[in-house]
DNA sequence: CTGAAAGCGCTTACAG
DNA sequence: CTGAAAGCGCTTACAG
């Protein structure tokens, strides 16, 4: 026998001797849509409010199997772009009923062990900003009907969705923008190799390039940190024929090559170098540093975002199938003034490839 | 074969008799410190993992009355203080074997709303960055006995821990280092009025202003917020005769501060006049702004508030009483470069009043 | 509309 | 060390 001191919260049952009704009359007149009589519902919510009542979300879980909680994994919250997309999930999922349960993953691992416990908790869905998930774990939620929607990252799960901004094309418009703008040393600054967004955007301005007869002038990997990007700078400008331009994968590592380039090697930007990004997340748009970079709208993610998860979620209550879905977010290459511009160009707006 | 309900997940009925044993036998076998033989607990083991069984931690919490979950309220995502938080949090809780749930609440509100439907899950722990709760929330917790620790701000509900940084004496001490900088019209740029950061950041300073003998030049109010902030800096500096030093009453407002005078009003920091800025986040230090701050250790405070946390989880879990405390985490001001600095000072290092 | 009762999937005294 | 059994606090058929 479990025996147990009492923790001071009323029960049902608490509230039901107090109303003067059955337990069953209790949970009723706090399950909305169930079929309790006016008065009742009257007597039961007052003698609640004397007791403090408020249903054990817990015990209502074990029995509906749901439990309205919704988890979300994150590794890279110094770039600015997470911080918004939790605010903005956290939000909606405030405003379905849910709950977001927050875990942070190491950089390009996968997880799994604190993925494995947050299954546990029986969570509704799952969401992955830029973090990959083995295919055992993808298996595993498919198989309990746990709907995971992956964000800004792409894997050949089929079973996962995929929410991303369309980031090859970003990478081919920075290419000719870039060619337009007269630069012809024209080098990448890799984030995380084996991630779907470097890779994307990598083969996106490769393919701009060639499109353009450029070669790619050099290249050097920044992991997406600022410390390594710093590091990438310093070595690509001591080159013997430094580039005259540099597409960062994101902005947190345009940031900080802004940083060096400007602060440490006393360089001029955009006149000596130019400089691109991805995201234009809010510190790119400071005109401290006005990068000029290719938006990834993150509001539009993230309702994609939601509405895909719960969509899902909706489909598994209804025990109907959901296809999983890929939706590509459209970008578009916002202008500043980190980058020399072609003439007729001016800054302030977006440019597109039909420019 | 054991038909099982098609829910796909094995419980510990299904593993008892795939294994041969009992039900309690399995459960034991995965409940630390239980009495369960070796043979028994391989067999066990051997059988949940064919069975691909995981404990619910959902029907484990109903009976434990421990979720293992603590809630964490956040309102100011876009200032980059709150994702170092959360992420430190997020780790140690982790580190526990506890999990995050986070919610975000509307700035300056009490969040009373949706606090009350977080504990409706049985949280082990509440921590509140920067959001006020209602006493009659607090005095909920304390009848749940759940342990509430407030991070960044303070309250006067005797039932809560609170973990700031010296709000008052990093406001005198820039004070001091304005006065010694030879500035003279010294203005404060006020946060949210109603919150205690403000109000113990502003009484230090001007503490600190009457025992120089300066009075406080002008006053403005920026509510935490980027936007008002700028539309401060504009009307502060419109007057017939604006200030030569302005103290703001944090680095995300700063950083507005410092864009607004520059880009917008063409003016030269810190020659033209001085700015400095409260907490020393990560974009303070960034070359392109270099903002002399009082900072606050994100790190100290992010280990002060899970060791209070957990030290009252354990007391909960022990039965033993739990005295609520207050820990001021020591700052000191970073030197950077945007406010003028006495003869013999310089920048890169911190100043105190002893100098 | 209502109550009695059967669980949800576990943990844990209790008795062997 | 082990199993049978009593719950944890709810929801939800089922019968009235």
């Amino acid at each position: 026998m479990a025996r147990r001191p009492r923790t001071g919260k009323a029960t049902s049952i608490d509230v039901a001797r107090e109303a003067g009704v059955s337990q069953s009359a209790v949970s009723r007149t706090f399950t909305p849509g169930a079929s309790v009589a006016k008065a009742t519902k009257a007597r039961v919510m007052e003698a609640a409010n004397r007791l403090g009542y408020r249903p054990n979300a817990i015990a209502r879980s074990l029995i509906t199997r749901r439990s309205q909680i919704v988890a979300m994994a994150v590794s890279y919250l110094d770039n600015q772009f997470y911080p918004e997309l939790i605010q903005g999930l956290s939000n909606q999922a405030q405003e379905r009923g849910y709950h977001l349960l927050l875990f942070t993953a190491g950089e390009g691992e996968t997880a799994d062990v604190e993925l494995m416990r947050v299954l546990d908790y029986q969570i509704d869905g799952l969401i992955l900003a830029s973090v990959s998930l083995s295919s055992a774990i993808a298996e595993r939620c498919h198989q309990a009907g746990i709907p995971v929607v992956m964000v800004n990252r792409v894997s050949d799960t089929p079973t996962v969705s995929k929410i991303t901004g369309t980031n090859a094309e970003g990478g081919r418009t920075v290419a000719h923008f870039l060619a337009r703008g007269g630069h012809t040393r024209i080098a990448y600054l890799a984030g995380i190799e084996a991630t779907s967004t470097n890779r994307d955007r990598e083969a996106g301005f490769r393919l701009g390039l060639a499109e353009v007869g450029l070669p790619l002038h050099a290249r050097a990997v920044g992991n997406y940190d600022a410390a390594d990007a710093a590091q990438a700078v310093r070595t690509l400008m001591a080159s013997a024929e430094p580039p005259d331009a540099l597409f960062c994968a994101n902005d947190h590592m345009a940031l900080a090559a802004l940083d060096t380039l400007r602060a440490e090697l006393g360089l001029r930007v955009p006149e000596d170098i130019s400089v691109v990004g991805f995201d234009s997340v809010g510190a790119a748009n400071w005109p401290a540093y006005a990068i000029t970079s290719f938006a990834q709208p993150v509001g539009a993610m993230i309702s994609a975002t939601s509405e895909t998860l719960f969509a899902a979620i909706d489909a598994a209550i209804a025990g109907e199938p959901f296809e999983p879905r890929h939706v590509e977010i459209p970008g578009a290459l916002v202008v500043r003034t980190s980058a020399r511009l072609a003439p007729g160009v001016t800054d302030g707006g977006t440019w597109t490839l039909a420019n």
